[in-house]
DNA sequence: GGCCAATTATTGGTTGACCAAAAATCATAA
DNA sequence: TTATGATTTTTGGTCAACCAATAATTGGCC
């Protein structure tokens, strides 16, 4: 009975905003490079407020779609009409991560981090990674859950290996890791001891300065949640979002 | 005389705000699974517009670190305190991308997009991403620059991956690329002819769903850029960023 | 005493007005 | 005719007030 529910989409002002813009680059009207309608102009060609408005460029200067200089004018990137539908329109879909692709990419992210860390760490780092797992431990060895910490740990790796695009991409994707962690409760199914023993064979390896070994060690740890993260597929799409 | 003009840092508003946010929760304030003070009070105890609040809350609102219900209340998420303020302190030192890491990380998941287009590929992929080759041909034989086609075959390769997530990271990083690429001249010493050839060998590899042969061929495809960004470093700490 | 409805207070959402700075315009003088 | 400086206009930035929906409170009823 309630099936046909499911399938409403909230079309939020200022997704629509964001659209108008496209459609405007679409039709010509702006080129890339132009310089955008004023808010106020955009605003009452719209028919919507000005934080409206506001609030879609701020989204869209997030990506560096557009950028914004005070008291002169907020100007569209120069990389192309093309190139720049393809980058609203993945803007407007952002939402749909999937939790396969969630964890595929964080595998790609993670081992490369511990590759790098492997090559670039300081003894400074070191420490800071050895800090992070003895948290992780003591926290574990009360029976407590210890999520926090486990995501400090590879945290401090991703700092360790010095790319600091590397370690931004991870933050960004963390929070929707975490968030799907916990609908799915994969961390129950989790054996501390083990994963501490696969947070030390990492750390080791990034001691050793053996990148090889350190990406190897990360794709084992990740091994059992991407295994798992593919027999859920579409079991996600049934639970209820909140 | 004007060297001491160049670390003039712009503490917008809502960075000040972040990192208020943020010493909130150092300070135990607010704990993760919180509900934040409601805008006003927070306004007002900053000594703020609201609008400001505002925004600092839809930017953490991007990030995944707080989640603002209507009519309800702002609520923080409940990843733990270190790991929420690690992923606070991220947001705030975004900006500071450097090429290296941009161009070392880009590789790195053109090369995976690469791999899971050529295990994933459809004949609909195989047709846009020959499109996209087409339209760059083109471009360059008539002597033009075509950096937008450029991106438009490196963006279709991602959508072939079927993974979203791997899109929108490499969504995220190109405009940033792009900046550095028009900003260092990159474009310049690329040669077309073998800019062609190497794309035409990537699409091969995904034709024949070769998935190593295509990671292979991306490559070395990004070798050229790669390598240049090794050599300049920290020559663009010396540009005037507008 | 416990339950339910009307009321009140608080919340984020939205709007329009005002501000200062930058750009564009125009008048004036060389 | 050109250069220059005052003036007007336009811009994004900021703010305070209002709106509708929700949650908390209160009062009355059973």
């Amino acid at each position: 009975m309630l099936d046909n529910l499911q399938k409403i989409k909230i079309d939020k002002p200022v997704d629509k905003i964001i659209g108008q813009i496209k459609s405007l680059i679409s039709n010509g009207e702006i080129k890339p490079g132009d310089k955008l309608p004023s808010e106020r102009a955009l605003a009452d060609h719209l028919g919507v407020g000005r934080s409206h408005v506001r609030e879609a460029i701020l989204k869209l200067e997030f990506y560096g779609i557009l950028k914004t200089y005070p008291q002169n004018g907020t100007f569209v990137s120069g990389i192309g009409i093309v190139a720049l539908e393809e980058l609203i329109s993945d803007v407007l879909n952002l939402e749909e991560h999937d939790f396969k692709s969630l964890v595929e990419t964080r595998v790609l992210l993670e081992k490369q981090a511990a590759y790098l860390a492997a090559k670039r760490r300081t003894s400074e780092d070191i420490a800071s990674i050895s800090n992070a797992l003895s948290a992780y431990e003591k926290k574990t060895k009360t029976g407590q859950q210890a999520v926090e910490e486990d995501l400090l740990f590879h945290i401090k790796i991703a700092e360790a290996s010095k790319n600091n695009v590397l370690k931004s991409l991870m933050m960004i994707i963390t929070p929707d890791i975490v968030k799907n962690y916990i609908n799915l409760k994969v961390c129950d199914d989790l054996n501390f001891n083990k994963t501490l023993q696969e947070h030390q064979a990492i750390l080791e390896s990034i001691i050793n300065q053996d990148p090889e070994a350190a990406s190897a060690a990360m794709a084992i740890h990740l091994k059992d949640v991407s295994e798992f993260s593919e027999s859920v597929k579409d079991l996600q799409y049934e639970m209820i979002k909140k």
